[in-house]
DNA sequence: CCATTAAATTCAA
DNA sequence: TTGAATTTAATGG
């Protein structure tokens, strides 16, 4: 009766260096918990929701009723500002959780979220979460650790918003982007358009493309259309190395 | 910010 | 797989 449920963990459960095999992360939640997840005795603890490229499964100012992991593909998270501006909160790939500001007390989302590719979801009703919550301390001790962190980034991107240069705020964006995702044959292995770059440094698309069009001509980074290629990590580390920012992953 | 041109991506045949 | 249609990038005012 819980076929989907009962397939979905065998794939987060052969680990032999205690690395997710899905994210590669050791320190994973869904790995880590994934029995209790996906397994639980509890009725309708997890369902699928697959969503094609570009498709919002988050909706600013929705009643909230869950939260979900990404199984695959990614996802960006953002809120509107006041003339409608979006901004980029952050990027989320597989295994991380989406919608989790929403729990506790809040009504309402106040982030939206869409998928950059083909994505799959599993969600979880905010009832079954806060039995899991309310019966596993060591879930409850690790979601509070992720919490925290979660608070710490914002706050870094607070600052970093308030005090770096536009041009610094892009190449801390791409590096975010490279610690994130990495690279693929030399490019970023996440294609986004030159918008998706200014609303996550919180700039105009037509910065971003004067910024990247210097980083060229500095022999920084390479582009060709969406795919934008590093040339030279430690030199960009180096333009934003006084605000120390790239902590964060 | 907007207009123009170049470049890249998508899509359907 | 191609190329026409559409979207996105780049530049200059």
């Amino acid at each position: 009766m819980h076929s989907l449920s009962l397939n979905t963990n065998s794939e987060y459960n052969t680990p032999k260096n205690g690395h997710c095999n899905i994210c590669n992360k050791s320190n994973c939640l869904v790995h880590k918990y994934s029995d209790i997840l996906f397994n639980s005795a509890l009725p309708q603890s997890s369902t699928v929701l697959k969503c094609k490229k570009g498709q919002q499964f988050l909706i600013e100012g929705a009643p909230v009723n869950g939260l979900f992991f990404i199984k695959s593909g990614t996802v960006k998270v953002f809120r509107t500002g006041i003339n409608g501006r979006e901004q980029i909160v952050r990027f989320a790939r597989a295994c991380e959780i989406v919608g989790h500001r929403g729990f506790g007390t809040q009504e309402y989302y106040s982030i939206g979220a869409i998928a950059l590719q083909d994505t799959q979801l599993h969600y979880f009703s905010k009832e079954f979460l806060q039995e899991v919550l309310v019966k596993t301390p060591n879930f409850t001790y690790d979601m509070m650790l992720f919490y925290a962190n979660e608070l710490n980034k914002s706050e870094n991107k607070v600052k970093s918003i308030s005090q770096m240069t536009v041009r610094e705020r892009v190449v801390d964006t791409l590096l975010y982007i490279n610690r994130k995702f990495g690279n693929l044959n030399g490019y970023l292995n996440l294609p986004l358009s030159r918008k998706e770059y200014a609303d996550y440094a919180g700039t105009s698309e037509e910065q971003v493309i004067r910024v990247f069009s210097a980083l060229k001509k500095e022999n920084l980074i390479t582009a060709k259309g969406k795919k934008i290629g590093i040339k030279d990590t430690d030199l960009l580390k180096k333009e934003i190395s006084e605000h120390n920012f790239f902590l964060d992953s």
